[in-house]
DNA sequence: GCCAGGACGTAC
DNA sequence: GACGTACGTCCTGGCC
């Protein structure tokens, strides 16, 4: 038997308890009102108390207007608005429910009580008993067939459930006449109209006689006496409008399993300091033994899962993930590198506990045959019906596709989930969100295999590959469904499935498509540094009169510091700073500095690019395949590895030329397209300020609109010089640069440069404005949001320490800026790739560089490929002003820009 | 010999 | 202390 749901409604608790204290208001120590959130958690800590509920969600109302606003603009229309220090608890209430381990639930477009009703349809469905906390008359229409609602105790007492008979003796109507009720009486509260004239005790009357809304009016020229019957006629539409408005959706889509309510256990240390914070430590004493486990981990009985040795087996398996429609998958392979790997095994899951391993290579026992299980996962992993759970699934993608099967199903890819929920954790593997979010201790991979590096999980007994295998799908089955409801709650969801799941495929693409070097030419220019990198050292050697380790910067900072007496400029952790600012200064009075700088130049050019490029070319592809990295970076930004190919040379000359060496396929010329000034455009977007987003309107140099006000001269009698100032400035807001900085930088006076500061927000005012908002936001919230409702957290904004503090700021302003431009990106990708296969043409898109795409064009696809890509780059996203794309297409690398 | 951390430098 | 986000290389020093 299912555990019982328990389903809170927050507003509904939240507004009963500010209320409750409204003669005497609590505060935190902070002075700010904490009724609500006072009275909420000594609420719901008595329900566990009294209850002891296995499963519970606080659930929520849209933040956005619902689709009975939509029906009906008077709807709600005569609520006062919350007061804004009840407002202000709503937020401080969440967090603290989600440190406790407690689902916080809310759909946009939807209320509460919609969420609550279609949760409480899917516990009849499951027999599985409901509970529902509420306030709210509407919500009786759940109540029957094991739903109950509770009714609040009064003066400390028991919380009572009420069930369809008693819902009678308490309302004189059973839970199927509610929106009949309604339509009649009208709701007071909600602006619901019902037919004037008729209230509650004559509904009542009504409802007994005729009990329905329909019987009534069918049977109109019967009602008595005659001023009601005009009433009820005149008020026909009114009323079925209002039964409309009151009738409950049980259809709100739900993708969250019953189970992953789950609140067996709380994390009530965690939530201590937030009570703390408020000043309500003596809370969490009511909680009695719902203590978190600590250091207990689960861990996996051996032989729990099923190994897939015949036909049978395997269609019982696929039949069961396709009647579930969210199915967990995972590849095992005997490569780390996909485009190299060969399927070893397959694991599925279905649910918790429930996971099997397809083996089709093993040591000890006879497999499927191959083909027999590629067919059969064929029908499963190319239908777009169905929803495929994964860890990292870009990896699988790729093995799969290589295999002769393309992944078209919904994805949810458990690592970009984590990352998306929270984008700073130390480690996305497996194994660490097994541990941190599920605490399991996983099978790893290194135990089942040894350290042997030619030994695979092919070479290993089938129980314990059975058991690792399956294990990581059944892992991530948990994950899912302990993901999917914090990501709806934060409003993330979105984000997640439509943006951060459909660029996992094109990832993929991308890195299966890879990218055509020229090894020659590296060589042959790997000898020419060599050659060079010789010449300096035995220059520097003879000037300084011995030889030395150049890159070592103890031995440097010996030589420099010591030994030709250079005043050290400044220090790092270890001792003397070498680094490049320090040695141009160095150089005014010294020779070596400045061999030094040439000769760390042309060495960081050799031995990172040059050399390493080629040995990274794929063997059997005989291409340059980077690895996206989506949960690289904490701003959404993308990451690539293996090689890093978004940090190649570009503005140097001497590294420009290893643009050159990459190539576009025979017949084909590479086109990049750039967003131009994308962060000053987000900038100017989300600041609102004028004059930027005049400048963009007008397709003004925005370097020289900044270097015109700040040397308070027109634009056009700006000087270059001016215009890299302007230019420096107007990056230096984004990275919120301070005037210490912008002075050494443009070697200029302390004073000078905080004048260019206060005039460029002068000017500015509504960045500056920007940047104070963007501060308080994250003060209050504790993250910032990007454009599409990506979160930083920004923790560290409420350091004591100033350095800290001020840190935090500058990651809280740029995060808003550089993620809402990966937004953008990604967007733009999304809908790049949408068009040229709608188009079925033969352009790829190979790499991404945070604000430019590069891809391989068919020659004669050039004109074609240039306006489609052009146009959906440029409208990617609705901003307050145009995004321009800049278009560049060559033979090379190196041809562009 | 391996690994973690620091310093440095490349990109946007 | 003082400019955000990444990754790769080299060196050093601790540890086995």
């Amino acid at each position: 038997m299912s555990k019982a749901l328990y389903l809170v409604d927050g507003y509904s608790l939240i507004y009963r308890s500010y209320f409750a204290f409204m003669k005497r208001p609590l505060f935190n120590p902070q002075g700010e009102n904490s009724s609500a959130v006072f009275g909420f958690f000594r609420a719901l800590f008595q329900l566990l108390k009294q209850r002891n509920p296995a499963r519970l969600a606080i659930i929520m109302d849209s933040r956005t207007p619902t689709f009975r606003h939509l029906r009906f603009p008077a709807y709600k229309a005569n609520r006062e608005k919350a007061p804004a220090d009840l407002h202000a608890q709503v937020p401080v209430i969440e967090e603290i429910c989600e440190a406790l381990g407690i689902a916080c639930f809310r759909k946009d477009g939807f209320e509460a009580d919609d969420l609550i009703a279609t949760l409480a349809g899917l516990c009849k469905k499951e027999e599985r008993e409901c509970y529902i906390l509420s306030g709210d008359k509407d919500i009786l229409q759940s109540v029957g067939e094991g739903v109950f609602v509770l009714t609040a105790p009064k003066g400390g007492g028991e919380y009572e459930t009420l069930d369809s008979e008693e819902v009678f003796n308490a309302r004189g109507i059973y839970p199927g006449q509610v929106v009949d009720y309604l339509a009649l009486a009208g709701d007071q509260s909600d602006n619901v109209p019902g037919v004037p004239g008729v209230g509650d005790k004559t509904a009542l009357k009504l409802l007994s006689q005729y009990h329905d809304l329909d019987a009534i009016y069918a049977n109109l020229a019967s009602v008595i006496p005659d001023g009601l019957r005009e009433k009820l006629a005149r008020g026909r539409e009114s009323a079925f409008l209002s039964r409309e408005l009151v009738r409950l959706r049980k259809d709100v889509p739900m993708e969250r399993d019953l189970d992953s309510f789950n609140i067996e256990t709380l994390n009530t240390s965690g939530a201590i300091p937030l009570f703390a914070a408020q000043g309500m430590k003596s809370l969490v004493e009511g909680l009695g033994g719902r203590i978190e486990e600590e250091a207990s981990f689960k861990e996996l009985t051996a032989g729990a899962f099923e190994t897939v040795l015949d036909e049978i087996s395997l269609n019982r398996w696929l039949t069961g993930a396709k009647k579930n429609k969210v199915f967990a998958f995972d590849t095992e392979t005997d490569s780390l590198d996909p485009l190299a790997a060969n399927p070893v095994g397959f694991s599925l899951a279905l649910g918790e506990g429930e996971a099997c391993y397809i083996p089709v290579k093993a040591r000890d026992v006879d497999v499927l045959p191959a083909e027999t299980v590629r067919k059969a996962l064929k029908t499963l992993l190319e239908d777009p019906a169905l929803m495929l759970v994964g860890q990292n699934i870009k990896y699988d993608y790729k093995v799969m596709k290589g295999w002769g099967i393309t992944v078209r199903n919904r994805l949810f890819d458990t690592m970009v989930a984590a990352w998306v929920l929270d984008s700073e954790l130390s480690s996305y593997s497996l194994d660490n969100l097994a541990l941190k979010i599920l605490g399991y201790k996983t099978i790893h991979y290194g135990d089942v295999v040894g350290k042997d590096q030619d030994l695979t999980l092919a070479d290993v007994e089938i129980g314990r590959v059975s058991d690792y295998a399956a294990e990581d799908a059944e892992i991530a089955f948990r994950l899912y469904l302990a993901f999917s409801g914090p990501l709806e709650q934060q409003g993330l969801d979105r984000l997640f499935y439509r943006l951060e799941m459909p660029l996992v495929t094109i990832l993929a693409e991308m890195e299966i498509a890879g990218i055509k070097l020229e090894p020659d030419q590296l060589k042959a220019y790997s000898r020419e540094l060599g050659k060079q990198l010789t010449e300096i050292e035995e220059e520097i050697f003879s000037r300084h009169g011995r030889s030395f380790n150049i890159r070592s910067t103890k031995e440097l900072q010996q030589v420099l510091f010591t030994e030709r007496r250079l005043k050290p400029i400044k220090k790092t952790k270890t001792g003397y700073s070498t680094d490049t600012g320090v040695l141009e200064e160095l150089a005014r009075e010294d020779e070596v500095p400045g061999l030094v700088l040439r000769h760390r130049l042309l060495s960081k050019l050799k031995s990172t690019y040059v050399e390493a490029l080629p040995g990274l070319i794929n063997a059997s592809t005989g291409r340059l395949h980077t690895n996206y990295i989506q949960t690289g970076a904490a701003t959404g930004r993308l990451a690539s590895k293996d090689p890093n190919l978004q940090n190649i040379p570009i503005r140097e000359e001497p590294g420009r030329r290893i643009r050159s060496a990459f190539i576009p396929e025979e017949g084909y010329s590479f086109l990049s397209a750039d967003y131009s000034q994308i962060e000053l455009a987000v900038l100017a977007h989300l600041s609102g300020d004028p004059m930027l987003l005049n400048a963009f309107r007008e397709g003004i140099d925005i370097h020289r609109q900044t270097a015109g006000i700040i040397f308070d001269i027109p634009p056009e009698e700006v000087s270059s010089s001016q215009r890299r100032i302007g230019k420096t400035i107007n990056f230096g807001v984004i990275y919120g640069m301070s005037a210490f900085r912008l002075a050494r930088d443009l070697r200029i006076g302390r004073r000078e440069a905080g004048d260019f500061i206060s005039r460029y927000f002068q000017r500015y005012s509504g960045v500056e404005r920007f940047i104070k908002d963007t501060i308080r936001e994250a003060e209050g919230r504790g993250y910032v949001e990007t454009i599409m409702g990506r979160r930083r957290k920004v923790t560290r904004i409420r350091s004591a320490n100033r350095t800290e503090k001020m840190a935090a700021e500058r990651v809280a302003v740029n995060s808003r800026i550089q993620g809402s431009a990966a937004d953008i990106v990604k967007q733009a990708m999304i809908d790049v790739a949408g068009l040229l296969e709608e188009n079925r043409m033969g352009t790829r898109l190979l790499l991404q560089v945070h604000d430019e795409l590069i891809f391989e064009v068919p020659n004669p696809e050039m004109e074609r490929a240039r306006g489609v890509i052009k146009a959906a780059m440029e409208n990617a996203v609705k901003l307050s002003l145009p995004l321009k794309v800049n278009l560049e297409s060559g033979s090379s690398w190196g041809d562009i820009h």
